[in-house]
DNA sequence: TAGACAGGAA
DNA sequence: TGAAATCCTGTCTA
């Protein structure tokens, strides 16, 4: 008997992948690069085409032709003419319009080879006013008109190729160091070179933007490192705070020949601007009287290239000015690319498509990152607890799930199974973590805890002094947050996949025992925050984690049965019985 | 001149 | 959907 194929593509765009299937493992690595996973429950998981996933495949290399490839490959049934068509078609959008400079030198050059688009782009009311004359075949557009132009067409669907160049910028003799400052050898990984390559473009295919996707600890930084090497041009590089801009100055004086004079700090603080200067998000799209100061200031220096740290938490202003800095050369690096606002395609449009990603398992199997694996434990609510969450306006009630009390006790249960380990706990409401705090009695890291103090309560969980960590939000911005090898959630913010990934990312750094890292999220069962905790491991699901269920009852003691075998919690059988 | 703190923004 | 964290500027104190 032949085995069946795990997929089935159908003509509503959805794939359906059977995860009890041989092939399984094998189709999901082929479809992360073009689909994007929308539901993963335990048997089907459900994928969806669209025109990002499509036109950022295409951006990255994979063609439509290979898509169909690999769609017919694991597909069990024909795959419908529908898909295929629209495979096709969405993959021919990129790069059918393309921005030019002008052949007269003045301005840019909307062109195409195809007439009778250009008629049709040029009759809609969101792309005719940034049309200022004809030049057949196509418009000339002007130059401060490149970001929103493409934002626009990115809109209705048809995504421009931006080969209009960008500014050199000021040359900057710049490279890597061969051995770093604390004298290990340094040399890009393979996965790294690659990235940096994409970004950059080869031969005729010169590209200088776009993102590159990588997990936590992957060496992004690095990343960002060779792309400034390769452009060999003063740099702009924008990161979420002051924290993360003092670790791209360490990493850039330890791993690059440039020395304390190149590089320049435009902080709250001091207003430096030289050959490779750091500054936030939030300074630069600060504005006073509707006018951005800071931007503008920085704006006029002959910028060769900007790096875009953390590209996913790019705040809404940053777009408007980012769609003036088109001439520049752009590279956004990120964990995932996802925004749980939707504005995907404006990164798409204003940054530039996604030019490399990589499984997160397979940088494990590689070694650069741990190997973790995740547990969901769903613990009841009490009688009382239940009532409450029925009586409970809708707003409330994520609230009263996250709060669980029986939660505790689970957390408790686990922290004396992992007495030997680094354990941190992550949550999202301040009154739920005192409490873990207090029944832990260990010490609680939230946004008011005075930097002094976190510096120290780090410092001596690094040296083991403090088995358990609580922390607040903070653990997601908090870049300085030691390793652990156990983390276990106990809320988080509605269905962030972001957030979610960040999280694992904490436990992810390399071993030098090569233990396996541990990810508990502990969520209250038949509520709203089991459906949310879904969502939420979508992405990380797409990246080839699998979360096996444990269940505990209401006061958090585990329960045995045939449904979840309890590997979980070995220590709490005896207690349990 | 540095640090602490309040208030605002998104 | 809501809670929490961040960083900005400006003012006050030592």
């Amino acid at each position: 008997m032949v085995a069946r194929l795990p997929l089935i593509v159908q003509s509503d765009l959805t794939l359906l992948l059977e995860v009890d299937n041989a092939l399984f493992e094998e189709a999901r690595d082929a479809l992360v690069g073009f689909a994007e996973l929308v539901k993963s429950p335990e048997h089907i998981h459900t994928y969806r085409l669209t025109s990002l996933s499509l036109w950022n495949a295409v951006a990255a290399g994979i063609s439509d032709t290979e898509i169909l490839v690999r769609l017919n490959r694991y597909a069990e049934y024909p795959v419908p003419t529908e898909v295929e068509s629209f495979v096709v078609d969405q993959a021919k959008r990129y790069g059918r319009l393309s921005l030019k400079p002008a052949p007269d030198g003045d301005g840019l050059w909307l062109t195409s080879s195809d007439g009778p688009l250009l008629t049709l782009i040029s009759r809609q009311k969101a792309i005719t006013p940034f049309l200022s004359s004809s030049i057949p075949p196509g418009f000339r557009i002007a130059p401060e008109a490149r970001g929103l132009l493409k934002q626009a067409l990115a809109k209705i669907g048809w995504p421009v190729d931006d080969q209009a160049g960008y500014h050199a910028g000021t040359p900057l003799g710049v490279a890597l160091r061969e051995t770093s400052r604390n004298g290990k050898p340094m040399q890009l990984r393979d996965y790294q070179k690659a990235a940096v390559s994409a970004f950059w473009g080869q031969g005729d295919a010169l590209r200088g933007n776009g993102v590159v996707v990588l997990p936590c600890g992957a060496g992004k930084t690095v990343v960002g490192l060779g792309a400034l090497a390769r452009v060999q041009a003063h740099a702009l590089i924008l990161t979420t705070s002051v924290a993360a801009l003092h670790q791209w100055r360490e990493e850039l004086l330890d791993k690059t020949t440039l020395g304390p004079e190149d590089i320049g700090e435009y902080s709250a603080q001091k207003k430096e601007i030289r050959p490779v200067t750091l500054t936030t998000y939030q300074l630069l799209s600060h504005r006073q009287k509707g006018v951005f100061h800071h931007f503008e200031h920085l704006d006029q220096h002959d910028w060769g290239l900007i790096i875009y740290d953390e590209v996913h938490l790019l705040p809404a202003p940053v777009f408007r000015l980012t769609a003036s800095l088109q001439a520049r050369r752009r590279l956004g690096l990120t964990a995932t690319l996802i925004r749980e606002d939707g504005r995907a395609d404006e990164v798409f449009a204003l940054i530039g498509p996604k030019r490399f990603d990589m499984p997160w398992k397979q940088l494990e199997a590689q070694g650069w990152i741990a190997s973790a694996r995740c547990h969901e434990i769903r613990v009841r609510l009490s009688e009382a607890g239940r009532e409450h969450y029925a009586l409970a306006e809708d707003s409330e009630r994520i609230r009263i799930a996250s709060e669980n009390p029986a939660k505790l006790r689970v957390v408790e249960t686990l922290a004396k199974e992992h007495a030997d380990d680094h354990v941190l706990v992550i949550g999202q409401y301040l009154q739920q973590l005192e409490q873990l705090s207090t029944a832990l009695a260990c010490p609680l890291i939230t946004g008011k805890t005075p930097a002094k103090e976190r510096e120290r309560l780090y410092q001596e969980f690094r040296q083991g002094r403090i088995p358990v960590l609580v922390v607040s939000k903070v653990a997601n911005f908090a870049i300085d947050l030691p390793d652990a090898n156990v983390a276990i959630q106990v809320s988080g913010a509605f269905g962030s996949r972001q957030e979610e990934a960040q999280r694992l990312g904490r436990i992810l750094r390399p071993k030098s025992n090569g233990k396996t890292a541990l990810f508990y999220s502990v969520v209250s069962e038949e509520t709203r925050e089991q459906d949310f905790a879904q969502k939420r491991q979508l992405f990380l699901c797409e990246q080839g984690y699998r979360y096996d269920i444990a269940h505990a009852d209401e006061y958090g003691n585990p329960i045995e049965s045939s449904l979840s075998p309890v590997i979980l919690f070995p220590g709490a059988k005896e207690e349990s019985r």
